[in-house]
DNA sequence: GCCGTTTTCGGCCCGACTGTTTTCAGTCG
């Protein structure tokens, strides 16, 4: 697509601009490469069906913007751009990566001493070559090396399955001080957003100091940013960063909304209180003679600006604010509405635990239902079973059922499996045993790499064998591992809807998958879904939230997901 | 450079912190 390389170029050209001191053009540049990134449609197919003008129509693209666009649609360059790059030909993305380094530093740095990439930067400050400079100096270049370090063994961005334990933890810590009045996460991990940058808090505190040394002084922590009254800044041991501010109790809404972002629905909502004669800050909402008008509760601010009250999960500028404005916000599914897991591994096949360990684990979730879907034949690494395993691991479910039953228990085991899809389409299981399961997942497990006809060819094979209920993890990736093969969402969701399969929201941490646009995408499509973790072990039970509030950011509510119906209702939907 | 049921000109989000400075620039979120 050609929307991600300008996207690319109109960013680089905000920080080129920003480095030669112009105002406002960056800020220009940069909202269209957000748009262009978000866009759906490919900006090659909008100029070839409506030119210029069509361009032009997409937000944040004005005249100079679209004639870019033009230009590098039909020579696969813009002139503007090649020369900034001759100019100023360094690896930009590469030098401001480094934490304290930005455009301006990178330009002196290039200018006073040639250096145009990492490595560069990285020599130049070994010798000691940098911290001469003016308006550098030791402490600057100490940090640009410990920010190349940095650089150099972190993974990026955390998986919410990694941060958000480590956060409670905090939380749970900050909470507990005697000093501490309120505290909350912030920032991407309140969104709930797939992966996470660093961690933010929040606290309200008469005595500041106190709560900044306990959060600086945390054993985790291994090196301090910045340690100040209202703000500090350190490292984990784990590698990544966190932030706590302390707030006045009457600002504390304000920064809770200001800080949880995200940064376009802040930027969104900023304008909305601009339209109204307002000023929104993390101090609260001030009117024209700078009162303030709200700010205590993230409540009020949305109610004075006409607005109802938007879960942290929806805040991304993706229609959300409009919808609040118009009282149609998505009742969205609650971390407490699922009543059952159907995709848990039990020891018949890779898995750890026996089927009544992880009924009474379910039991103990206050789940009705759990569903045991084991691997089938085909996947000899995970000890899949052929038709007759299948069959003698049900009877053991039916006797167990009987026992729950005798205890009284209002539970139910459901007789599953996640049968494998073969390269044809078909099924590893006979259609007779498949028959005798109380539902079907499959699921993708082998030749991922297959051009998107075949795939999709597969995976419609699949859909319309007339015992496949559900598609387990549909796109297939693993986060910062893995790609998703090859799938047409759009294709993929017409077919569920035709064949009224479910699609699954695998809640495992490094899967989450569907992910938040494609759950968006398919509740528009009228597909059910069902929230699953795929646990290997017991403990794994308890990824459920994380689904869950994939689910929530792709705005689906509880008719939406399948598991948080009762069990008689959603088994008479199924095939 | 973009945008406008307040504007086709005059706005664009802005405050905290660090490190370098003798009053502030750059970076970050």
């Amino acid at each position: 697509m050609k929307n991600r390389e300008l996207a690319k170029i109109f960013n680089e050209l905000a920080e080129y601009l920003e480095m030669d001191g112009v105002r406002f053009k960056p800020y220009a540049y940069q909202k269209a490469a957000l748009t262009l990134e978000n866009l759906k449609d490919n900006v090659e197919d909008i100029y070839n069906h409506g030119g210029l003008k069509a361009l032009k129509a997409i937000p944040g693209v004005g005249e100079s913007i679209a004639q870019k666009i033009e230009e590098y649609l039909n020579t696969g360059k813009i002139e503007y751009y090649e020369e900034f790059r001759r100019k100023l030909p360094i690896d930009l993305d590469e030098l401001i990566a480094v934490e304290g380094m930005g455009p301006k530093k990178a330009k002196v740095l290039f200018e006073k001493l040639g250096v145009t990439n990492l490595r560069e930067l990285e020599e130049a400050a070994r010798a000691n070559r940098i911290a001469p400079l003016k308006g550098f100096g030791a402490k600057t270049e100490a940090n640009i090396l410990e920010g190349i370090e940095f650089l150099k063994k972190s993974t990026g961005r955390f998986l919410l399955g990694e941060a958000l334990p480590l956060a409670e933890q905090v939380l749970a810590a900050l909470r507990a001080l005697p000093e501490v009045e309120q505290a909350d996460m912030a920032g991407s991990l309140r969104r709930r957003k797939e992966t996470i940058g660093d961690l933010d808090f929040l606290a309200v505190s008469s005595q500041p100091e106190k709560v900044m040394d306990f959060f600086v002084s945390r054993p985790e922590v291994v090196k301090v940013h910045g340690h100040g009254r209202t703000k500090s800044s350190v490292r984990l041991r784990q590698g990544l960063d966190m932030d706590l501010r302390v707030i006045p109790t009457e600002s504390y809404g304000a920064a809770l909304q200001y800080f949880s972002g995200s940064k376009e629905h802040n930027i969104a909502l900023r304008q909305i209180a601009i339209d109204q004669g307002y000023k929104l800050n993390e101090y609260g909402l001030f009117d024209r003679e700078e009162r303030q008008v709200a700010g205590v509760t993230e409540e009020e601010i949305y109610a004075k600006l006409g607005l109802a009250w938007i879960p942290p999960e929806l805040r991304e500028d993706r229609g959300e604010l409009a919808a609040a404005r118009e009282g149609r916000l998505p009742r969205l599914i609650g971390y407490g509405d699922i009543k059952g897991d159907l995709h848990v591994h039990c020891n018949w096949n890779g898995g750890a635990d026996s089927i009544e360990e992880i009924a009474r684990a379910a039991l103990a979730l206050g789940y009705e239902y759990v569903g045991i879907s084991d691997h089938t034949k085909f996947l000899r690494i995970e000890h899949g079973l052929d038709e007759e395993q299948l069959l003698a691991r049900n009877r053991e479910i039916d006797a167990l059922n009987e026992k729950l039953h005798r205890e009284g228990k209002k539970f139910i085991v459901l007789k599953g499996c996640e049968a494998n899809i073969m390269n044809d389409g078909t099924i590893d299981i006979t259609d007779e045993v498949l028959a005798q399961m109380d539902f079907v997942i499959a699921g993708v497990h082998s030749t991922f790499k297959m051009p998107r006809s075949e795939m999709m060819a597969r995976l419609k094979a699949a859909m319309h064998n007339p015992h496949v209920d559900i598609i387990s993890h549909p796109t297939g990736r693993i986060l910062k591992r893995r790609e998703e093969y090859e799938v047409n969402v759009a294709e993929l969701l017409r077919l569920a809807h035709d064949t009224g399969t479910v699609l699954e929201i695998n809640a495992y941490p490094e899967r989450l998958d569907l992910c938040d646009t494609n759950i968006r995408a398919a509740k528009e499509a009228g597909v059910r879904m069902v929230i699953n973790t795929d646990a290997h072990h017991i403990d794994q039970l308890r990824f459920m939230p994380y689904g869950i509030s994939q689910a929530r950011r792709g705005w689906a509510e509880k008719e939406d997901i399948i598991n948080a119906w009762p069990v008689q209702k959603f088994i008479t939907l199924l095939k």
